[in-house]
DNA sequence: CGTTCATTTGAGCCGACTCAAAATGGGTGG
DNA sequence: CCACCCATTTTGAGTCGGCTCAAATGAACG
């Protein structure tokens, strides 16, 4: 998704600035007062980059920290018993990844670069220590796994009610929307992930998704040139998707 | 679900003790130390009884205290645009409501009850006092949220990659874990939700889920009259069901 | 330029939906 | 206690969307 947001590098090591990163409005330092942000600023490490299909998290592993996704995106996804994928979602920069380790303390499905990735950690006992004495902090944990949870359910509903165009079509409005909130054009993008990605993420098979793409084209909503996408009638694939979901 | 647990009631008012509830174990204050599981039972109220159909939490009402289940079963769903119900699940004694929440301060989905409903209830401010002391608690809230999060995510998985019988086998599976886990006979009991509860719950139509109870009846591996369900072999739903998910 | 993988397109089939009607059960009032 | 009524559930017939299998096209990389 051509996602490799030029954020301002401090300079030096692996120390980290959320002040002058990019993406810290839709961080967690974003909706913390000031004090706040600066004390959990302090325990941010950067991880090391991801070339593509890397794991970020694997399931099973220990939750040791806890993971935002810097530049890049990447495919959440749990392996079934007989091997194939169930693609949970898509990360883009800003947003946490695992937070379902919190049941267990050990992550619950797999996590791996669809592009060259960064991120940056929190390690747990950091965490820990930092909920002690911010309630800020523990109130906007509470609020981001609310909000995983609050994600998880509409679209579970979605996958019960809508047909497949109508999921392809909220797949991309809704990843529209997501690129605009990041300062990406919302209308013009390239897709970081495959047709059977996105059809494994919608219940769907490669070849419908593919379909749903050609309707569209044809429609004339859309221009796709295999990864390339540009919107061309945002209007008609949000009426596609319905509204937002549920009141 | 003849869910009337007859926990032990300590005597008076309405102050609650969890010391002596039936649920302990299953509920929050089974995961804490004494002192805080002492703590938290201070801030505990009691909710008033439901009756069948009345609501426990509404959309879009603010969420002024975390709320779980005593006794009865509960129906959690979202109403869309169209006016039809999007069924998230069902909820049993022990377990807590309306977490999503979080997300905003003010719940995303409908509660009702399905049978007669008593409920705990811990204001919010008196939850995020004891937040501020109690680290184990806020380890549990995290496990909580954590949980409802992984649970979500796998059921969306299975909507995705199921039929129609493997997802009411799942269903009546995970209905009889759950309800030995509490104590209650888990071959035979009485469901408290509709054909098309289930239904919407499950992405299916009432038809559909009709059918496939008659199916397991003629195989053998159930008896059903109306919401009156026997387990006769719950290895094969188990089997037809697929392992637990995904790994 | 050739190889390889991803995507598109086509034909046929099956499962779940829709519409419709019958049967069962639960609850109420006489 | 019984008869009736209503809602829920079951069962049936026909249709359609998305799946499966198969082949062709297109894109990316060395």
């Amino acid at each position: 998704m051509n996602i490799r947001s030029e954020e301002i590098q401090t300079g030096a090591h692996a120390c980290v600035s959320c002040r002058n990163c990019a993406l810290k409005p839709l961080c967690l330092p974003g909706h913390l007062p000031v004090q706040e942000a600066r004390a959990l600023e302090s325990a941010v490490e950067r991880g090391r980059q991801l070339a593509p299909g890397m794991a970020l998290v694997r399931a099973g592993a220990s939750m040791d920290a806890l993971l935002v996704v810097r530049s890049g995106s990447a495919k959440r996804f749990s392996v079934t018993l007989e091997g194939t994928e169930q693609v949970h979602g898509f990360v883009l920069p800003g947003e946490a990844v695992g937070l379902e380790g919190f049941a267990t303390g050990r992550y619950g499905c797999e996590v791996n670069a669809l592009e060259p990735l960064s991120y940056c950690r929190v390690p747990m006992h950091k965490l820990e220590q930092l909920l002690e004495r911010l309630p800020g902090l523990r109130r906007e944990m509470l609020r981001l796994l609310g909000q995983a949870l609050d994600e998880a359910l509409r679209l579970r509903g979605e996958l019960a009610e809508t047909d497949a165009r109508g999921r392809v079509a909220r797949f991309l409005a809704d990843l529209s929307e997501r690129l605009a909130r990041r300062g990406f054009p919302p209308y013009d993008f390239r897709l970081s992930m495959s047709r059977a990605d996105i059809a494994r993420h919608l219940g769907l098979t490669l070849e419908t998704v593919s379909r749903a793409f050609g309707t569209f084209k044809r429609e004339g909503w859309l221009r796709v040139r295999a990864r390339d996408i540009s919107v061309l009638r945002p209007d008609a694939l949000a009426a596609l998707a319905g509204a937002p979901n549920c009141a």
